[in-house]
DNA sequence: CGGCGAATTGACGGACGTCAACTGCTGTGG
DNA sequence: CCACAGCAGTTGACGTCCGTCAATTCGCCG
């Protein structure tokens, strides 16, 4: 069920990492810190870390206790969750992002399990520094509020999407997202795996692999991890796009994945990621 | 596709209700609002009402700009969600519930459809005011991030239920926890109709009839809205519940539905409600 | 060249949605 | 007081979507 292609080596382990000034800028810059005071932010850092991991890595698993917040810094993460020996993929995360933050918050166990899909570095911030900054900074306890309102909003996106709309539908509206993300040309490449894909839209691999079959009638041609869209209506016609379910933004955010710039001038990322 | 079972009369139409100091006292022992001071709390609700509303009002839909945040003191709320002439119910609030608070914090269009099941009275608070104080207190503003992360989990756990779990076992599941919620004898009431929890599970009506049926072999008995669980064992080696899925506590909460104490000692609600 | 895993394709079965008919309850109006 | 309309709920028949199993191909890396 779980594949590993790193082959664990002497450079393969998990190891402590120098946090260079421009990592802090990154972090900085991200909705959830970009208003902090220079104090504040020092403060909630103080006694955070850089390590980098091998792909493959479990870093949290379902139900365990959360000490940290996690900021994917570089590679690429999966949050998925299982039961009853069945397993689903709920957001593929890409740098810069934040993850698990509402279960630090509360401070309680995780929810989903966190797993590395190619090497990675991530930075590691106190859970007990970020509750009580939020706890006693009025402006960084909004910004956590909000940026935990985007994640909510990501997420019942989400839950609109599955409960709404049929495997094929997802996937047409998946390829639309993706290439609006990745500058809107006729041509793009899948971000990940196709199994990966497959169960962040809660299909097999199979179901997928026939879906996207099935969009060669829709003018969808694929090769590989390439894919053209060479009639943007016809698919369009099929996957009725719907503001109020995908987020066809700018992107380039936090936790789980997208940001989406709401009125308000702050995060608001959104769940399902590249 | 609606069917509203009141008639359009005069008692029926909505109208602002005088609010009465237990009103009050009900809405301060929210978790959202039950650390706040004084001043803060009567400064949020300083230009806040209290309306009461007929069965099968609208009283939101999706894409709607969301000037309040709601709190249902009395009746019941459906939010739903709608793509493509399909629909389906996300949660049914009961009191004390607020709801639509992710929007609200992010001065964003709803992503949700509010509408009244019964006869309701909902109290709307300023929108703006809660903003405001929430980026200026930093007590209430750390209290609307648990309350912001109780939802999300809520949120983590339907999805997880609606993408590992089959119809058959999403209903099972819902028998054990709505026994648990009613005090945990062996019969209990179904809350609301069947077609809304149908749709609340993500299945039809007709599946939803079937499956109930099918429960028989486990020992449950149906009698119109009573449900008897006869042989809890038998049904919970189907169900297979799961303290990272279900939600199975004391209840009376907020906000999309119920009130899960984590261990911190804050509020949690959780998304399915009750 | 050989091996492994991802991806594809086909065959099959089960779960679920759809359509339709029927039941039972309730509120309405004659 | 009863007949009837309307709707929730149930049940059956049927079709479609999707998951499972198996065989094969493809691409990558050793």
């Amino acid at each position: 069920m779980i594949s590993v292609k790193a082959v664990a080596s002497d450079r393969d382990t998990s190891r402590p990492m120098p946090m260079r000034p421009a990592d802090l800028e990154r972090v900085k810059a991200l909705p959830l810190f970009s208003g902090a005071s220079e104090r504040l932010f020092r403060d909630v850092l103080a006694g955070c870390f850089l390590q980098r991991f091998p792909a493959g890595t479990t870093l949290l698993m379902e139900g365990d206790p959360v000490d940290f917040l996690y900021v994917l810094m570089d590679g690429s993460v999966e949050l998925g969750a299982s039961w009853n020996d069945k397993d689903t993929t709920l957001a593929i995360l890409r740098p810069v992002s934040t993850f698990i933050l509402a279960a630090v918050i509360l401070d309680a166990e995780s929810l989903m399990s966190a797993r590395t899909i190619d090497r990675s570095d991530i930075l590691m911030v106190s859970g007990e520094a970020m509750r009580r900054a939020a706890g006693e900074d009025a402006a960084f306890g909004f910004a956590v509020a909000q940026e935990m309102a985007g994640c909510y909003r990501g997420l019942v996106r989400a839950i609109k999407n599955q409960k709404l709309r049929g495997g094929l539908e997802r996937l047409a509206n998946y390829l639309i997202t993706q290439r609006l993300r990745q500058g809107g040309g006729a041509t793009f490449t899948l971000p990940h795996e196709k199994r990966m894909l497959a169960s962040l839209l809660g299909m097999t691999p199979e179901n997928f692999s026939r879906s996207l079959a099935t969009l060669a009638d829709y003018g969808v041609e694929i090769h590989g991890a390439e894919v053209t869209i060479n009639r943007p209506a016809t698919l369009e016609r099929l996957a009725k796009p719907d503001p109020l379910i995908d987020n066809h933004q700018p992107v380039t955010d936090t936790v789980t994945g997208k940001a989406q710039r709401e009125r308000w001038p702050l995060p608001n990322r959104d769940f399902r990621a590249a």
